[in-house]
DNA sequence: TAAAATAGTGCAAAGGTTTGCGCAAAGGTT
DNA sequence: AACCTTTGCGCAAACCTTTGCACTATTTTA
């Protein structure tokens, strides 16, 4: 390879053998109008000389660039981390590359992600929404303009739109549940934005999961707050304050749950003696801390993979109706729920 | 927009306008040779249909895809994904997406991480060599073809690459004295492999620590691990089954960190009255674990910055020499490394 | 008034690839 | 021997953009 040039075309390979660039691409794809002997000359010279397709070239004569942008509302969390790398290993096997964008949990960049990866002419989007995001036009556009689009985790126009979720009623209920199976009868959730369907499932569960233990739903009980650290740790500080505080609590995500576990910690009381504590969160997380966080975990690397099957299933059959995959959540009980000497079964 | 046409060329706003491509191209380039009337019409259809130069097309003319690889030995701990939303920031000012690989820690998939980014014609790669990588011969030929090249964290061929690294010596230094300080006498040191620069670096600040205090080398406490969580897991339980054993212990990064308070809490003992216990890791872990771990923590969102800026100097100039930049670390004292009643100053 | 300069456009090539069509030479059929 | 069919390959267009050059009017200069 010469200096300076950097990659090698079919111009190359057909100058250095002395035919045509149709006949050279024609050879390379084992095309029939090309003769044996010709074609094993190319196919070695090829090899020899690493030629590789240009993607530019192909992108542009096939208007497909093989490209997936992929929006999250951060890169810095496991969760999100682990669903990439799901969505990575189907994209890899179809000969696909992703483009990462954070909206860092604001509209604005969420908006500003789906313009710059549209710029790039990546052939459709798969999509967590920001925790701000209750406009969604920037999407109505990609729908309008049949730009194939795939939701997973926090989703919006689910009629149009496939999408992954978890069952998160279920899995809210199986934490009411198994907080009241343990004893706890006092129990507080501590939500996000309702515009969010996460957050609205898991309050409905919440709920359910209430009634059929046969109790009361204390409004007081039900705090919200914007999925931050700081918000949720005041959120839980006004728990603790309360009249008649709960004495069991549990978080809508690993943040909430972890800011939970601090401000519990800083007043001074005992997991879960004083106060139960279950989040949603991962494996790692969840053992790391001390005491071990009973949590609803989500099968977070099946979900990206689920997820990318959705989208390659809308590329390869744009006409298919939208359709929502809703996974199972397991509820894997540590010691942050259980009171020393009770029986978890 | 008409349907199955989503994105719109120079060619149908010249057809719209009915002149030619050349001086659509002109106008919305501002080039002079446009009559203002003419210019001025252009820019409004152009905005009004949205139009986006086609980022194929112009990498095709100019050779340039305005994209970085990057390879990260995994995606889903924070240390990484921090550095990259640090790449990321840059890149995004400079117009420049990023193209993010995983290499699993295995060389053979960095390998193939290389091929695949150079296929997809990015300009360069910017690179922390994986656990296994002790053979640079798929880098050696980026080098020989002035490829752009960058390396942080785990790097190599430092003289002909620039690289980011962390001042692993002083941080393996401050660890070893912060442990003497608070009356710690026989420190262990959980390292990774040799082959990896900065558990090299670590392991010569660890001694040079150990004398600086005026204690003594004992081999038997310095253990090695392939730094997963697993075989760390091992090397802590080989050191507390020591017929004598550590009283405090580093280990080389969070991974290692983390499995060692396991095995060490596994085994019954108390941090930090039994084990001291200091780690190489980031913020959040650090203060969601209990005891808060005390520990090294890197300016990873600065060395993303740092890294982009060294790639991007030598995008614009090729023939500068290569440099290292080195940022100091932080010792950030927690619970697990002092005693209760032990002065920390 | 004729020649020269200028302003405003369009043509065409380049970058790399695929592919319908055309063309020549070779072989096969009556 | 005259025709037809293969075989094997090249031409050129298309995807989209930039840019050197050529071209046509118009305006300026001598």
């Amino acid at each position: 390879m010469e200096k300076g040039k950097r990659h090698i075309s079919l111009k190359d390979l057909a100058l250095e053998i002395g035919v045509s660039i149709s006949t050279v691409s024609r050879a390379l794809n084992n095309h029939p109008d090309i003769s044996p002997e010709v074609t094993k000359k190319i196919q070695k010279l090829a090899a020899e000389m690493n030629y590789t397709p240009n993607p530019l070239a192909m992108g542009l004569l096939k208007q497909a660039t093989r490209m997936i942008g992929v929006i999250v509302p951060d890169l810095v969390t496991h969760f999100y981390s682990s669903i990439i790398s799901g969505i990575e290993q189907i994209a890899e096997e179809k000969g696909y590359y992703i483009l990462i964008a954070s909206s860092n949990e604001t509209l604005q960049k969420e908006i500003k992600a789906v313009e710059n990866l549209l710029k790039t002419r990546v052939e459709g989007l798969i999509v967590c929404l920001s925790q701000e995001t209750r406009n969604y036009a920037h999407f109505d556009r990609l729908i309008k303009n049949e730009i194939p689009l795939v939701f997973f985790d926090r989703v919006c126009r689910t009629d149009e739109v496939s999408s992954v979720v978890v069952d998160n009623m279920d899995a809210a209920q199986k934490i009411t549940r198994h907080f009241h199976k343990n004893g706890f009868r006092r129990i507080a959730y501590i939500a996000g934005p309702d515009h969010l369907n996460i957050s609205r499932e898991r309050t409905l569960g919440y709920l359910s999961g209430l009634k059929s233990c046969g109790l009361e739903f204390h409004p007081e009980l039900l705090e919200k707050c914007n999925l931050s650290a700081k918000d949720a740790i005041k959120a839980t500080a006004r728990l603790l304050g309360l009249p008649a505080p709960p004495d069991a609590i549990f978080g809508i995500n690993d943040t909430v749950a972890f800011a939970a576990m601090k401000e519990i910690k800083r007043q001074g009381l005992q997991i879960p003696e004083d106060m139960a504590l279950v989040g949603f969160t991962d494996e790692f997380h969840s053992t790391v801390v001390d005491p071990a966080l009973t949590s609803i975990t989500h099968p977070t690397f099946e979900m990206g993979q689920e997820t990318a099957r959705l989208f390659f299933r809308r590329i390869e059959n744009p006409d298919a109706k939208p359709v929502q995959v809703i996974l199972k959540t397991k509820l894997v009980i540590r010691k942050s729920s259980v009171k020393q000497g009770t029986s978890t079964i």
